[in-house]
DNA sequence: GCGAATGTTCGCTT
DNA sequence: CAAGCGAACATTCG
């Protein structure tokens, strides 16, 4: 359920469970999750490690060993992370477990199997993850309005320019109709045909609307164990996505359904005019 | 049974 | 060569 919001959430709820714990044994039940190295080398490299902590740069997840090694992994459309205790029932589609020296067991649940796992060892370079190749992370001062006209100088939509992970790390599908709502601007609108101002608009749109909806996701670990970290994403906040054909809760237009870009959008005729040609 | 679902990558075409 | 599009990945759900 994943874009930068919840993976940020996923991260927060992570972080307190896993930092300080060493790793004893690792299961992988699924090979093709794991990118790199070979799954047995993957499962013995992690074996006795200490994790120091939990990070996020885009839609990655990056867990630390204090031995320089560093676990990466990306939850794609339906990857899911869990602590819970080694003698809880072992969820179908479990992927990945890895036993903690506090009792509890780190697990990986991904009904698609989308999801990636890759193990750098201290000082390797990641050059297969993608991480090196993103764009700023929304709240970083590189995204201003100049930096997005400039990488929009091509004949795509604008939806896909904020789809494009190399641009700005973290948008998907669900916040960059959020984002175009906010913005008042069509997601077929093609970059060209941006004005300035819809540029500003744009800039400033990006680190609010992500910003508002990791702090509407915030749960507390019950819960997020509850939902078996799959039913945190807070939806009743958005504003757009999934809501094609109900009214527009600005101007009570009914919501209009289309697809930029092999993707589906969805947006408000009148609070979002197209303005191209 | 059909179509769509939060993401990324590959191959083909323009 | 760069950009962009559709398909593919695998499963569930409405």
């Amino acid at each position: 359920m994943p874009e930068l919001p919840e993976v940020e959430t996923v991260r927060r709820i992570m972080e307190p469970q896993l930092a300080g714990r060493t790793i004893l044994s690792v299961r992988v039940c699924q090979p093709q999750i794991i990118a790199h190295p070979a799954p047995e080398a993957f499962e013995r490299a992690l074996c006795r490690q200490t994790i120091s902590d939990v990070s996020r740069r885009g839609k990655f997840l990056r867990i630390q060993m204090e031995s320089g090694d560093r676990l990466c992994l990306h939850l794609r459309m339906t990857g899911q992370l869990l602590v819970e205790s080694a003698g809880a029932p072992i969820e179908k589609h479990t992927h990945l477990i890895a036993a903690l020296s506090d009792g509890n067991e780190l697990r990986y649940i991904d009904v698609r199997r989308f999801g990636r796992f890759w193990l750098f060892a201290k000082g390797e370079a990641d050059d297969r993850t993608g991480i090196a190749k993103l764009g700023p992370e929304p709240t970083d001062a590189a995204l201003t309005a100049d930096y997005l006209k400039m990488r929009g100088q091509t004949g795509r939509p604008v939806k896909a320019l904020l789809h494009d992970q190399t641009v700005v790390a973290g948008i998907g599908n669900i916040y960059s109709d959020e984002i175009l709502f906010a913005a008042g601007i069509c997601p077929k609108t093609l970059c060209r045909d941006l004005s300035d101002q819809d540029w500003a608009r744009l800039a400033a749109k990006i680190p609010e609307v992500l910003l508002w909806a990791t702090a509407q996701n915030e749960i507390s670990p019950e819960d997020y164990l509850a939902g078996r970290g799959r039913e945190y994403r807070n939806t009743p906040h958005l504003r757009v996505y999934g809501l094609s054909g109900q009214p527009c809760a600005v101007c009570g237009t009914v919501l209009q359904k289309l697809t930029v870009a092999g993707r589906s959008s969805c947006y408000c005729p009148n609070c979002q005019p197209d303005k191209g040609r």
